[in-house]
RNA sequence: CGGGGUGUGGCGCAGUUGGCUAGCGCGCAUGCUUCGGGAGCAUGAGGUCCCGGGUUCGAGUCCCGGCUCCCCGACCA
């Protein structure tokens, strides 16, 4: 079998991670281009898999309290304009409805980049009293941000995200819900994406038009470039006060509310693909998987019944144990190609059964993450199949850890940091004077910025010098180029 | 929005100094033989050569204008 017959042969993530994970995402039929500029199309298998990610953030959600709702898409412009930061952080990369029935409109309207506006002047009306608070509401939507440059799942002018927009009574309060939702972010992540994720704040010039503060989850890619996996904003009173959310407290005084908001998006499973893909496509966690396990048949002249009929009885079993099974029954398709498709997208285990099989009662299961076979007699598969669920699953989570762990690094000097940063790139520790000044001067020189403040590490140590100014550190931060 | 590329069946491409009926590989359809790592043979379907204008007896090919998408920057979930 030679290789150049391959059609559509995905380069590897050595010679162009670029192009790898393009051809990836494309031949794995997770989304596609369209003749609409900036545009995606994201297709069933990729939809599959937003839906799962959808399903265990939407379950977290529920779990601490909040309800979905529904806000509408267009946004007059004077309501955008209401929070001065906020509209100058997106009146750029908003796209205007300017007609409506033919007729021009008396005032343009922007298709949400963000719904705060919107939410904000709705929500002014449901609150009176400290007793209709606090308002726990997440949404599940579009949105569109006019990007200059387009990346498929990265960074697409719509794109389907999740927004939740809290309303509360006290300060402290909605500092508490800007954490939980951090943490809810971290452990999705975490238990059913199995990607690492640090936890931190964003700098003043890193953080959310018209934000108090901005924490957030943010990743390593393969590459050594971060992502920023999902965001949590205090939003302080800064919208309350602009769209005049107030309520009349217990002490009948009225006080403007303290509000919240937090979102992730379909970045996640761009995410999803850099954390685990490796050269023969992706590689999808069990818990994630649109598909846990495929079985396909080896079919030998006469034998497609029987095999037919093994497979489904196996299936049968899998499904009982809550596994989502595919049987690729098709006949015009040969074993190999089967393989091949299988294994570009992901599924985390394949069963193959064929005359050999149906002879001595046995199976043969083949692991994606490590691409390990195995020879197992029908009584013990379906255990060890359901087993591997979890194997694969913690293993997964394992080498993207070690993966992050071992591109992150503390440079001695300024000069060790350009070098790593040009170089293997990764997550690079190093203090800062906590100057936009310095963090300016930094990207400018080599384009990596402070992902976060990271909880965890974040804290400046007795004569910790900037890597850069040289001066007194206040914080030791986290940096990397991003995606 | 700046710089560089690109545009020809669904996809990837070839098409020479302008020339005749626009080719090739993959894919697709039908049939037969196959099937333990992207099968073989046979037959067949599928094209406003990105759009508009110009030069010419004649334009996929040359000229002008526009658009598209990709890559690299600046901006961002």
């Amino acid at each position: 079998m030679s290789s150049e017959k391959k059609p559509e042969r995905i380069p590897s993530r050595e010679e162009n991670f670029s192009e790898w994970y393009i051809s990836t995402v494309r031949l794995a039929h997770l989304a596609d281009y369209t003749p609409v500029k900036g545009s995606m199309v994201i297709r069933p298998y990729g939809y599959g898999l937003w839906e799962n990610m959808r399903d265990q953030l939407d379950r977290r959600f529920k779990e601490t309290g909040h309800e979905n709702a529904y806000f509408p898409l267009l946004v007059p412009e004077s309501f955008l304009l209401k929070e001065a930061e906020h509209i100058e952080g997106f009146a750029p990369e908003c796209a205007w409805v300017t007609h409506g029935g033919g007729n021009e409109l008396e005032e343009r309207l922007a298709i949400r980049p963000t719904s705060e506006a919107i939410i904000c002047s709705i929500y002014k009306d449901w609150v009176q009293s400290y007793r209709d608070l606090p308002i726990l509401i997440n949404q599940w939507a579009n949105v569109m941000r006019w990007e200059k440059r387009t990346r498929l799942f990265l960074r697409t002018a719509e794109f389907l995200w999740q927004e939740g927009h809290t309303v509360h009574r006290t300060d402290k309060e909605a500092v508490e819900e800007t954490l939980q939702m951090l943490d809810v972010y971290h452990d999705f992540l975490e238990t059913e994406m199995a990607i690492p994720a640090i936890r931190g704040k964003k700098t003043e010039s890193e953080k959310f038009a018209g934000a108090v503060d901005t924490y957030c989850v943010e990743a390593l890619m393969q590459d050594g470039l971060a992502l920023q996996a999902g965001t949590s904003h205090f939003l302080g009173q800064n919208f309350s006060k602009s769209f005049g959310i107030k309520f009349l407290d217990e002490d009948n005084t009225e006080k403007f509310a303290w509000q919240t908001s937090w979102g992730v998006s379909t970045r996640l499973v761009g995410g999803l693909v850099m954390t685990h893909g490796d050269d023969n496509g992706l590689r999808v966690p069990p818990r994630i998987a649109p598909i846990q396990v495929v079985f396909v048949p080896i079919y030998k002249a006469g034998l497609e019944g029987p095999l037919k009929e093994k497979i489904g009885k196996l299936a049968a079993a899998l499904r009982d144990r809550g596994i989502r099974v595919k049987e690729d029954l098709t006949e015009n398709k040969r074993p190999g190609w089967k393989f091949t498709e299988w294994e570009i997208k992901g599924v985390p285990v394949r069963i193959e059964v064929g005359p050999k099989d149906l002879e001595k009662g046995s199976v043969c299961v083949v692991r994606r993450d490590t691409r390990e076979k195995q020879f197992l007699p029908d009584a013990d598969a379906i255990e060890v199949v359901v087993k591997l669920m979890d194997e694969i699953q913690a293993n997964l989570l394992k080498t993207a850890t070690e993966a992050r762990d071992a591109n992150t690094h503390t440079p001695k000097d300024w000069d060790e940091f350009k070098q790593m940063i040009e170089g293997t790139k990764g997550f690079l520790w190093a203090p800062w004077d906590g100057t936009e000044e310095t963090e300016a001067r930094i990207k400018e020189e080599t384009k990596a910025t402070i992902r976060c403040i990271p909880f965890e590490g974040g804290e400046a140590q007795p004569g910790d010098k900037d890597i850069f100014s040289g001066e007194p550190a206040k914080h030791r931060v986290l940096y990397a180029k991003s995606y």
